[in-house]
DNA sequence: CAGGTCGCTTGACACCGTGTCAATTGACAC
DNA sequence: GTGTCAATTGACACGGTGTCAAGCGACCTG
């Protein structure tokens, strides 16, 4: 029965993930997971064969746990484009510090891994989709700034809302979840918007 | 005689920037960097007591030779604050790719080392109090935007020319150098300043 | 020129964290 | 009861940092 093994699974999982976001994705070693979970260090090797491995599932389960799916559906049911913005920077910027942890684990991880290198590098190209994808949207009501392609401006909200900018301004700098929301909401617009001035601000 | 000791401590010094400017910060360890220097490894624990004292040593030496101060400087004799803001996104920007290498090691090592994060915290702050001085510039013009306070805004222009930022314009998302720093000053502008429109673009 | 100092060398070693291996145990299933 | 299977214990290799001790050669100074 593979029944007891998820379950062992599982709780390597909620053990890293915990680890993880207490310490903001510094200093978790398999063998703190592997007591944290109840196990050996050794019985991890069971189920993931690298620390980078384990890393890249407990994202994986994160996603599937906050459904994160469901949260940027939201915003693709909006009906404008600058509806449509708002609603992906909320969705987004208000997931990032759930997972900054295992996020922040996995960054560093990728210096030295090229599975978390890839791994890392797809979750960024899911987020640039998001971005492309309310571009588009701003682009069909005509109310992309005629400053960028839209490739360029897809990078640019891209960047946005990196989670090193998020580390910057929330972690670094001290600012409150809110007003990054809110600030990140605005630069969009400043920097992505055009035509008639922001009357739904 | 210090001629001869401060001279091999040159030769670390410049071994390790070539190095980690070469593999952009990655995989260079103590040994790599006492074989390019042409001595023994324990030879550079002469001279530095750990690896972090060794890379926060590099980026002062580089800070030195760059001259990162006189290129600065430009900035602080601009007539009026979007000339200063200019000035100062172009030094600061076309700095950075740089010393690329030798930052990307300090940040990582920053994650482990309470030594590397402090004088990594202390080179933000200088880049700062650059950001600042440029916002405050603007503030006397009477053109800093409404939006945001000096502090606010200090943080965002603080962000928008962080090191991450040009890794993710440049190095993930392809960007020419002379597109990243040409949309740094126009998502400044576009974000800090207010008023007249810009006609000095 | 004898003795000392100084910068560096060689070689060994401790420590830590990751990953591997082999032998063993205990539960549950057929 | 015999297998199978998850997990355990304990040992070990490896790579990288940092430490220690002994020695060596060049250069100064009495």
């Amino acid at each position: 029965m593979s029944r007891k093994l998820d379950e062992t699974r599982d709780r390597i999982l909620n053990a890293a993930w915990q680890l993880l976001e207490a310490g903001q994705g510094r200093g978790v070693r398999m063998s703190d997971i592997a007591r944290t979970a109840g196990i050996s260090r050794q019985a991890v090797y069971l189920h993931f064969p690298t620390r980078a491995e384990l890393l890249i599932a407990t994202t994986r389960h994160l996603d599937k746990i906050k459904d994160v799916d469901k949260r940027l559906a939201a915003s693709r049911s909006a009906a404008s484009g600058t509806e449509r913005l708002d609603a992906f920077i909320e969705a987004w910027g208000n997931y990032i510090p759930e997972v900054h942890g295992v996020a922040k684990a996995l960054i560093a991880m990728k210096d030295t891994d090229e599975a978390a290198r890839l791994a890392w590098a797809d979750r960024m190209d899911a987020v640039r989709d998001g971005c492309r994808a309310a571009v588009v949207a701003l682009e069909k009501d005509g109310r992309l700034s005629p400053d960028h392609t839209a490739e360029e401006a897809t990078d640019l909200l891209w960047f946005l809302l990196s989670v090193q900018t998020w580390e910057q301004l929330t972690l670094d700098r001290g600012w409150p979840q809110e007003r990054y929301v809110r600030s990140m909401k605005e630069l969009a617009r400043k920097i992505l918007v055009s035509g008639p001035p922001m009357t739904d601000l």
